[in-house]
DNA sequence: CGGTTGATTATCT
DNA sequence: GATAATCAACCGT
């Protein structure tokens, strides 16, 4: 299946304090230290996974959250792993997106790039500067007004805005 | 429609 | 032991 990303967010190393990456390098975070081109795939929330597109050079952590985007094809296969979900919501949200496409830890740090694995990114057609919106990113907890979250513009499949809820133990 | 809450566990402190 | 880059279900209006 093929998907189209219609939005995204961007997270720095050292430098951002809503990265996995602020307080160095872990296990599980080790691949957005890797070569870039590769993905870094987190699971979150006891059941959910996100996948990431690694940006910066081997030793620097820079990485994109891949939030939303739009089926264009096999959507048979993304329905069939997402039951009940609209075209519309197959990939709605990151956690969502990581459904549709199955991607799970078992593809962390894999060549996103042109190999074998299942996974690759493509260039798609450019687009224009004035159907690209920008804003804070969606449920971080800190670092909530930074500006690193960009979506197109009239895009059905964007996610919905939503400030980071504190929860507490019940 | 908008706000609240339960689910469920790897990871870090 | 607390937290989390989430989602879906459920509530009252």
């Amino acid at each position: 299946m093929r998907v189209r990303v219609t939005e995204v967010e961007a997270y720095e190393g050292a430098d951002d304090p809503a990265s996995h990456a602020y307080r160095g390098r872990t296990a599980r975070n080790a691949a957005m230290f890797g070569p870039p081109g590769h993905a870094y795939v987190y699971f979150t929330y006891g059941m959910h996974s996100c996948l990431n597109l690694v940006c910066g050079p081997v030793g620097i952590a820079e990485a994109v959250l891949v939030r939303a985007g739009e089926v264009i094809a096999g959507t048979t296969i993304a329905r069939s792993r997402r039951p009940g979900s609209s075209a519309r919501d197959l990939a709605r949200g990151p956690a969502r997106l990581a459904q549709a496409l199955a991607v799970d830890r078992s593809l962390d740090g894999v060549d996103v790039t042109g190999g074998p694995p299942g996974l690759r990114v493509e260039c798609g057609d450019p687009i224009a500067d004035d159907a690209v919106c920008r804003g804070p990113r969606v449920g971080v907890a800190r670092a909530a007004d930074r500006i690193a979250r960009l979506w197109i513009a009239a895009e059905p499949t964007v996610s919905p805005y939503r400030a980071h809820a504190p929860r507490h133990r019940r």
